[in-house]
DNA sequence: TAGATTGTTAATCGATTAACAATC
DNA sequence: TAGATTGTTAATCGATTAACAATC
């Protein structure tokens, strides 16, 4: 009965996830859609809509407790795990990310980091490793990381994108401001595209 | 009869302006809205309509003529400008902006940084003065930017957010991972959330 | 002129909103 | 029980796609 969640409600979830873990941390037990809805700049319809999507996580009369509701997004979004990733490209975006995200709160940790600067192999960053991009292959094999997160130069992006691919990554964080038009639909592919963003605020002006 | 233009063409723009650019680097000098689309994953008809919001930039017969469409969305999105802008945070994050990130391509230039930090204040990175918070009034009286850039700490943004718009800054570029709140609909938001990518990621994986 | 391709209107599809019976 | 609020169906709205006359 796989019913296809649609790409909106995905995108939604995350902004969910971040709003329940505020009322969790507020020490809020309970909330209804409507309330939420407000909140988010939703409607209520919207919020039961897009939570029955994956079925019911509230009680009528009551509404949906927050812890729960969070867990079961975490559960949903595959957060509530522990997967390796690796880091191809330690200058300041990469050190940014390795020093300052929470890559635990969303299921992640970072074995590695890839890095051609030679003044940077061999050194750790916050606890990780910097190695030789000429280590990939040795390194794949020992963790079996899943994710790769592209903040190398635009430039080498789609070469790397296929090297990683070949020897075992499953999905891609891209900060590159390129597309990498893989044509490899079964390996997922999420851009940060620092530019839209600018555009679109730059628009609004 | 000014018609809105729907948040979905708005956010196709800076896709459309990313590949005129690639178009026009390899010397290509028209193009048709099937040939687009294809490159760009749409239908022939959804590019028709989202240019036909702006009013027609093609010729029958004939197709889009690549320089001047770019031209015509760079003066749409407003990135054919020069718009002074700030940088509030000039640690990893900060820093990587202001070393790799082209301001100039989408009509932006930096005419300073703010931090904290004893040990960065009065040095320069990339050419760009790193001031003080203190002297915050002071450079937005001076420069008169429009946008702030805030690649702070989560925990100070909402403040620093509150200050600058008091002293006149019109659009805010948020990094710091948290939704502002700041109930001033004149003032523009683009928020980049590294957590919600990365949870959409997850989820595909 | 004939062929190509736009601009634009109409049809379809999907997502959001409204309504309400079910039920805690 | 009465009140609140969900889950779910139906109605509405908006966005995408298809079709085609206009025209380069």
């Amino acid at each position: 009965m796989e019913k296809r969640i649609s790409s909106a409600v995905i995108h939604r979830m995350p902004r969910y996830y971040r709003h329940l873990c505020d009322l969790q941390d507020a020490g809020i037990v309970r909330i209804s859609s409507g309330t939420l809805a407000d909140r988010m700049g939703l409607t209520a319809s919207q919020v039961r809509q897009d939570f029955n999507c994956f079925g019911g996580f509230g009680q009528q009369g009551y509404g949906y407790n927050v812890a729960e509701l969070r867990a079961a997004i975490a559960s949903i979004m595959h957060i509530d795990q522990d997967r390796p990733a690796i880091i191809v490209g330690a200058g300041n975006l990469g050190k940014a990310l390795i020093t300052n995200f929470n890559f635990a709160k969303y299921g992640v940790h970072l074995v590695a980091a890839f890095d051609s600067n030679p003044a940077l192999i061999g050194t750790e960053i916050a606890g990780v490793p910097v190695y030789s991009c000429r280590s990939l292959e040795e390194i794949m094999e020992q963790y079996h990381p899943v994710i790769a997160i592209l903040t190398l130069p635009k430039l080498h992006a789609k070469a790397a994108a296929q090297r990683l691919i070949a020897c075992g990554i499953k999905g891609i964080w891209n900060f590159t401001n390129n597309d990498l038009h893989l044509d490899m639909p079964q390996i997922p592919v999420e851009n940060i595209h620092f530019s839209e963003s600018l555009m679109v605020l730059s628009y609004k002006l």
